[in-house]
DNA sequence: GCAAATTAATGATTTATTCAAG
DNA sequence: CTTGAATAAATCATTAATTTGC
């Protein structure tokens, strides 16, 4: 939910609705006024503040033209595949494939580098691709021990952190040794805690390190 | 269960519930870290790997989201239902407290149904009542136009755009001095709230920065 | 009972949003 | 503003439940 301390607005299924509708009818940037009229009357749906009303419109003005310049695009090379030879296709294909949002996080198109970070060939299908990539599945290098594995849609990097102890943000819920006997034994984790680590979840380094000297401490909770 | 030559991974009843658990316990969206731990363990009742344990709390965190939004729904349609009721007296007190100065320049007592309607199967009417709600554009002062809104350093800023054209003018601000509507406190939107609690707002940076503040230098590898 | 047919769950992908660094 | 990085939402696809007719 979001906490006291929460720092971004979650919209309510309703109030994107609303604003989304609002949108269409042709508010693309609302003045100060209106803006304040949209926010009060959101906020029966649940809180919301005028910046957040501010920038949705913004960004969302922003992503429909982006939206629509994208598509656009597509139409035009689709248009211009026409005129190609088919022997041509797979070139054009595997570019198209490329532009797709799905690959945003190998390479942006623009990109000085076509072929960054996953070797594929011309004739290699998005698909292909994907579940090339989930094949290699998890860790194989000794020295990842302090690497991090960090998904990004069906995609499964592998991430080394040379920070400083990293080791000690995920809480060990597990021995290394075997699975336990009883498994509901295994997590009576205080809920406190469990969802301090969840919030710190999500790649960005949770690292509370003082200094670099601390080795891993490592929390394992014993199985009973 | 998982037939050898099965596509997709069939979770053993083991697993399953080991995952529930430690999703009750708080792990929402486990790091890379925690799900090879949960992938390692979790192999001892059966074949998974780890993007089964990726998926699985993906879809399970987006799939409680979602009953939670219905709800939610369900619950907004109730009260809307309400509020077509003539008799009810907290729906009429809330529209008193519309009738406050800020809306008078909308004609939201002009129209047959003045609250935006939130009509999940009903996409005409909802274009209908937006349309006639919103399309009158408000009759703000002019110079607030061209105005820009900013965030700086937590406070909700006006400020005049420098952009195409320049209007310059006594920029409106409205944030700080929030109208007397009080919405939030006629209805229980608990509900809004609790549906939140999916958050987790990832945005809450963890990292309580150690001295020699040394940026994370990630290296990102993919693997062969 | 028991499969074929249908439907509900849910694993796996793809697309859209969000945030904030540059 | 642009864009990298990550997440959430939407969607596709397959498996399990279940219904149905025999």
């Amino acid at each position: 939910m979001s906490p006291a301390g929460s720092t971004r607005w979650c919209p309510t299924p309703e109030q994107v609705m609303i604003l989304e509708e609002m949108y269409r009818s042709g508010i693309k940037t609302p003045n100060a006024s209106q803006i304040q009229q949209i926010t009060s009357h959101l906020s029966f749906y649940g809180k919301i503040e005028g910046k957040n009303v501010f920038y949705w419109f913004q960004n969302h003005k922003a992503r429909e033209r982006q939206k629509l310049r994208r598509k656009l695009s597509k139409q035009l090379q689709l248009q211009q595949q026409l005129y190609h030879h088919p022997n041509n296709h797979h070139f054009l294909h595997y570019f198209d494939s490329l532009a797709s949002p799905a690959f945003q996080h190998l390479s942006y198109y623009n990109s000085p580098s076509p072929f960054p970070q996953v070797e594929v060939h011309e004739d290699a299908a998005k698909q292909q691709v994907m579940n090339y990539t989930w094949k290699l599945d998890v860790p194989e290098k000794p020295d990842i021990d302090k690497s991090m594995t960090k998904m990004y849609g069906g995609d499964w990097l592998m991430m080394v952190d040379l920070g400083p102890s990293l080791s000690s943000s995920p809480p060990c819920y597990f021995s290394t040794a075997r699975p336990p006997l009883k498994t509901l034994e295994l997590f009576p984790v205080s809920a406190t805690t469990s969802l301090k680590e969840e919030c710190c979840n999500n790649s960005s380094p949770c690292n509370i390190t003082s200094n670099n000297s601390t080795p891993p401490p490592k929390v394992v909770l014993t199985l009973p």
